[in-house]
DNA sequence: CTGGACCTTCCAGTGCAGGGGAAGGTCAAG
DNA sequence: CTTGACCTTCCCCTGCACTGGAAGGTCCAG
C-alpha cells in the first residue's frame, strides 16, 4: 500500500502520516526503488489506534509510548491502564479548574447584565470586569 | 513611569509589556529623549483589567476590543456582556465536552483494569484503547 | 571614568498537531 | 510523447501568550 492510499483508507491526510513517522508513530515496511513509502496491513490498525488515542486525549508523546512497548514484543496493557489513569486525573483537575472558572465568570456576568454603562468610570477601564 | 517600574508595580515581566504594545493593547504615554518608554499611573489600571480579563479566559484579542472601545471614549460595559456571554457558552460547551470525555476515559479504564495481557492480541495494538 | 543596572531593537524558540506550497521525480493511460 | 495523478524532500506557517538571548545605547553612583 502507498501512502496515498493508508491516507484514504484510515481517513488521514499524508502530511498527517510522514508528520507521524516523523515522530516515530508510524514506520513504513520499505520502499519502493523508486522511494516511494510502502506500509503493510498492520498500518492501517495502527493508525486506528492513534486515533483512539487521540479521541481519547492523549498526546502523540503519550501514544508513541505504548506503541513502542508493542513494537518491542510486549503487551502495553499495563502501560495503557496508567496512562488511563493520569489522564483520568488530568481530566478531573481540568473539569475542576473549569467548573471554578465557570462560576466566576456566571458570576461577573451576572453582575453585568444589571450595570449601568452611566456609572462606569474609565479608571478601571470596566468595573464589570 | 519606565518600563521596569511598571513591571515591578503590576508583577508583568518588561518582555511582556512590550508584547502586549505590539499586540495593541498598551501603548506607553511616550518617550524620553533617549526613547525609553514612560507610562502613566493608568497603565497599571490598564494592566489590572488585562489581568482580570486573563484570568476569566478572555484571549488578549478579546480584551483588546475591550480596550479599543474604551479607547474611543465610550463605556465597554455592554461589550463586556456580550463577551461574558459568550464566554459563558464556551465554557459550558468545553464543560460538556470534557465531562462525555472523561465518562469514555473512565469506561476504558475500568475495562484496561480488569484487564489480562496474556489475551491481547497484537492486531490491534491494545483492545483496551 | 568605570561599572552595573537599566533600556532599546531584532531574531528566534516554546508546545501541540499538523497544514501549505515549492521544486522535482515516477508511473500508467492515452 | 505527453498529460495528470501521485510521490519525494524541504522549509515555513498556523494560534496562543509569551520567553530567551544577542548586540548595543543610557543613566547614575562611586
Amino acid at each position: 500500500m502507498r501512502i496515498g492510499e493508508l491516507a484514504a483508507v484510515t481517513g488521514a491526510t499524508t502530511k498527517t502520516l510522514r508528520f507521524y513517522e516523523d515522530s516515530g508513530l508510524l514506520h513504513p515496511e520499505g520502499r519502493t526503488t523508486s522511494g516511494y513509502r510502502q506500509y503493510g496491513a498492520d498500518a492501517v490498525a495502527r493508525l486506528d489506534f492513534i486515533r483512539r488515542g487521540r479521541a481519547a486525549g492523549l498526546t502523540l508523546a503519550q501514544i508513541r509510548e505504548v506503541l513502542d512497548v508493542r513494537d518491542q514484543g510486549r503487551a502495553p496493557c499495563r502501560h495503557v491502564e496508567d496512562l488511563l489513569a493520569t489522564r483520568l486525573r488530568a481530566l478531573d483537575a481540568q473539569l475542576a479548574d473549569l467548573q471554578e472558572l465557570r462560576a466566576t465568570v456566571a458570576q461577573l456576568h451576572d453582575a453585568a447584565r444589571g450595570g449601568d454603562p452611566d456609572t462606569c468610570g474609565a479608571e478601571q477601564v470596566c468595573r464589570y470586569l
